[in-house]
DNA sequence: TAAACCCGTTACTAGCGGTAACAACAGTCT
DNA sequence: AGACTGTTGTTACCGCTAGTAACGGGTTTA
């Protein structure tokens, strides 16, 4: 009659060396970056190939399970974010920033939740199936932001479809700023996120036009 | 005494011979998506590996060869929209158009300009190299813009730095839109491009809160 | 005690990017 | 003419990757 109690313990146990594994996994990850090999993610836990594919299908499975975890965690830090009692404005700079000092503290991490390295199928369906295979990170925060606007913001008709839109272009433009900011360092975070609310605030309509050209 | 004459007929015939090997990249790219392997763009071109080798150096000299043709002709046809002679907010949406037209009408070279799947380096540089990773098209568009708007729209002091924040802004909110558009195909093209300008054009800002949440 | 079931290993395949070594043909120099 | 040089192409290989088959030993179940 130890069935059920075995069972249990085994799947917790099952449950327990999943997470060490991802851990590990984390830790060559931040280590070596995106292109980290199977291998060397089996040999930091300690143990070899085989036991990984067990756990988590093929390369995509775990990386997928790697991402789950990270994305997650910065998901409910924007929420809270973007979820704060204050103006509007306000809490769209929060969540920028939030965004943005979350990157710059792990770059690593953020390289391989937006670079997958290409994940999981090598997909025998040869149609046009762009669309998947952007990093699923920035699809879940436009969904995500596109929900919170619907809910809260009056677009006037056709609001959920704009909405969307907005969404997935908001967080577009969060994260290409942030790629290139990352990288050159041409400003400090707070400039970078006082311009972008600007651009969403509509400078962009009301500034003048410069002399010399044809305007823009 | 040939020599100069010999040495420049060579040189016209390993240009041309470039091109064929880029033509015949561009077909297995198209064919088979940004992860064609070198094996078979050798044997589209009907010759083998090492050559191309010789021509291209690596993977990544390839890729970034064939990616600058396409990425080429995608910044030329931008800008003739960016330097239409309309007003702005016209001339803000015939390049949104122009860019979502050109990804629509051919994913798969846009899919491999976006993911050039890891590009040369096995980079022995282990630091935080992030930021040379990311497709090389949206920056030379962020960049591309953010001259553009320098050049052209009057923002005050900082405006040097404000206007390269915002081309790489907006290129990204144009690209992660169009990415996900592009999957999905939630509306039309013209839908969107109007939603997009919307958001430029500040109706974030002016739109009012919705009752039922604390706003946004 | 015997069956079933995992955890873990070693040893392998197929394919990748990339290269060394060599063959053959061109035009050039003495 | 004959030796030299450079380009074009080959075959055969290296080291690496993702992924798998097959087997051994330990623990729980019957």
């Amino acid at each position: 009659m130890e069935t059920t109690r075995g069972a249990e313990r085994q799947r917790t146990a099952a449950e327990r060396r999943r997470r060490e594994l991802l851990e590990a996994a984390d830790r060559v990850v931040l280590r070596d970056g995106p292109q980290a090999s199977m291998n060397a993610i089996a040999a930091e836990a300690g143990i070899t190939k085989p036991i990984l594919y067990r756990h988590f299908g093929d390369k995509g499975g775990l990386y997928r399970a790697l991402a789950k975890r990270h994305t997650d965690a910065l998901l409910s830090a924007l929420r809270a974010a973007l979820d704060a009692p204050s103006e509007r404005r306000e809490r769209v700079e929060a969540t920028l920033d939030t965004y943005l000092a979350a990157i710059e503290a792990r770059p690593q991490v953020y390289r391989f939740l937006m670079h997958p390295s290409d994940d999981a199928a090598p997909s025998p369906e040869q149609g046009f199936d762009v669309g998947r295979h952007s990093a699923p990170l920035l699809r879940r925060l436009g969904e995500e932001l596109g929900k919170v606007i619907a809910e809260r913001v009056d677009l006037g008709p056709d609001s959920q479809q704009m909405a969307r839109i907005w969404g997935h272009g908001i967080v577009g433009m969060m994260h290409a700023a942030g790629d290139w900011w990352l990288g050159d360092r041409p400003c400090s975070r707070e400039q970078l996120v006082r311009s972008l609310a600007d651009l969403l605030w509509g400078r962009l309509a009301e500034a003048g036009d410069l002399p010399g050209g044809q305007g823009f």
